[in-house]
DNA sequence: TTGAAAGCGCTAACAC
DNA sequence: GTGTTAGCGCTTTCAA
């Protein structure tokens, strides 16, 4: 008795591989195969005999064997800052949606918007073999970006972009430029901005730039002093920094804010200090995430067009994947939208600019 | 010249291998080996030379070899409904968390509620390989048990239960019985039931058996026709339903629900028909999702303890994986809370009951 | 139509 | 310490 033979009558829970059902059905492991993969060229009859054998045995493929001749897992990684967060929830659907039909499955990973564990858990996705990763957050930190370079590996961003890789976003100095213009169309001059520091770094640039550059082509003031930045790790800092702000002479009517997540906790942190949204000041959001949208929130907020950035996306991906590889990264940006609801409204009739 | 020998001359951008790496650093692929796994007995030198060469050819261990060679993937998958909905992607964040560290990446996958997916979805995971199953939703389909079953694939399934794996979940008759006693307590005794056909389907049972048991017990009346079943493709037909239940003269008072989802998704109807909440009607949901914590929304509900939930689950998960498979399945129900919010007041005047 | 044999890239005895 | 040698379970020429 040779010794795996041995093995295999010690182990009867052992799974059954090809050879078990090659055994059983009295044919080779070719002919299995080609029965499996359903190939042209197997008579009717060993076909019906094989599949039996497979039946009886309980036989399933093993993923790592096909995966190890097929040089490919299909599957794709997924980066997130906060899977919890609502926004990264709904691109996740998305991406599992658009990736399932073309054959890959999703591995996720959250990264609490930390450098050290994105570069942690990409290096942990790459040993997994994934075939491409979709970056939902990137820190831009050297060693993944060169790794993923050299490496070749195939990678999208999807709602955030950078030159290293392909990305579908949105335009987002365009959304800012459409929140603030609906409130300058209502009349507000003192506009304010909340920026928000989990907001993919990249992002979050683009959107800071975009409200400057807004706020300097209506003449309007954008000093620093109308930004603040809303940060988990010092909240603290923040209380006192809006205290500051909305308890000037000259207090901003409005608010952009970088993200509806952090709109939504401004909205919060205005009432808990009696401050009413959208009498005393307005606010806008960035994203357009489900809960936005209930009556009991009810923000104004630059919509992302999700659907479209996670099925495209995840397309351009495959593409790279399954196609030549070659060519340079391209980046896709789409239009938001602004939707208007409750958050917005004209300012408080004080701070009204005296009409023509 | 050997074949493979001149493929890798014209393919240069191919993969470097472990024996490229063991050919530069002239030593054996054992070596190279021993030296990724850092196992004890290779001297410094070599080490050091190895090292030097994996860096030079930029060389990364091949997943599916070491997978196939292992018989393990390090991967678990998570079937979830929605993926997009609060409670999920907060557990899902959870179980990232809880998996990573133990060296697993989760695979997501979304069944929208339809048992065929979730059967194709779940067809598709074993397919991958996975080494384990973490089930947030689970149609109870015969073909999925089954399979699961007789493969012994390690599965856990969380925040919900059924006889066939390990669970971790709360116990939802007591929390159900928790919030309509919150309710009885503030006065309320005309109590409906809003159920909500997205929820897992044994959760959703039981909660719908706790509601009928406590009120049971507290002799109220808990007749069907209390009961609505919110159901997306039926809104037309929902809309008639609560239109009925707060029009009829002895109209509830209070609404327990299934979720915080539907339960959030209520009072939006009530307001929007001008039943004020919690003034002409209570509201208390389900799961503890964050936005339930908003002052906006600030809805009374019973919180599941998702990290408890997460950690213990997939702690449960990787023994069965790593461990010796044996035994039964194990079930741990752990106790919701309630917390106290602003979606629940006593009754309107005219339906109080009248004091002693 | 079927089978034999050579890998895919790695680990793990076991020998030296 | 280091190398040799079998596999792990599958796909894929290439013969027969």
């Amino acid at each position: 008795m040779t010794r795996s033979a041995e093995r295999r009558g010690r182990d009867s829970r052992r799974r059954p591989t090809i050879n078990d059902v090659a055994r059983l059905s009295q044919v080779s492991k070719s002919t299995v195969s080609n029965v499996l993969r359903d190939s042209a060229g197997v008579s009717p009859a060993t076909r019906e005999r094989v599949l039996g054998a497979i039946d009886i045995l309980g036989y399933r493929p093993n993923a790592a064997a096909r995966q190890l001749v097929a040089r490919r897992a299909q599957t794709i990684g997924v980066v997130s800052g906060d899977l919890a967060n609502s926004f990264n929830a709904e691109l996740l659907k998305g991406i599992e949606a658009a990736a399932s039909p073309h054959g890959y499955m999703a591995l996720v990973c959250n990264t609490e918007g930390h450098p050290d564990r994105e570069a942690a858990r990409i290096d942990a996705l790459l040993k997994q073999g994934v075939d491409g990763i979709a970056l939902l957050e990137f820190s831009g930190d050297r060693r993944v970006v060169s790794e993923l370079l050299t490496r070749r590996v195939p990678t999208v961003m999807l709602a955030c972009a950078s030159d290293y890789a392909d990305s579908v976003a949105v335009d987002d100095q365009a959304g800012i430029e459409m929140g603030i213009e609906h409130l300058i169309a209502l009349g507000h001059r003192k506009i304010a901005y909340v920026d928000d520091a989990l907001v993919e770094p990249g992002t979050r640039e683009a959107r800071l730039r975009g409200f400057d550059m807004t706020m300097l082509r209506h003449g309007l003031p954008a000093t620093p002093d109308l930004v603040v930045t809303w940060d988990e790790d010092a909240l603290a800092a923040v209380d006192r920094a809006l205290a500051e702000l909305f308890t000037r002479t000259d207090r901003p009517t409005a608010v952009m804010t970088a993200d509806d997540a952090i709109a939504i906790r401004l909205m919060e942190a205005c009432e808990a200090k009696g401050l009413g949204v959208p009498d005393d000041i307005s606010v806008v959001g960035f994203d357009g995430i489900a809960i936005a949208g209930l009556s009991r929130i009810s923000l104004t907020t630059i919509v992302q067009p999700q659907q479209e950035i996670t099925s495209w996306g995840i397309e351009m991906l495959v593409e790279r994947i399954e196609g030549d590889h070659g060519g340079a990264p391209q980046q896709h940006f789409l239009r938001p939208k602004l939707a208007v609801r409750d958050s917005t409204a004209p300012p408080p009739a004080a701070d009204r600019p005296r009409s023509a």
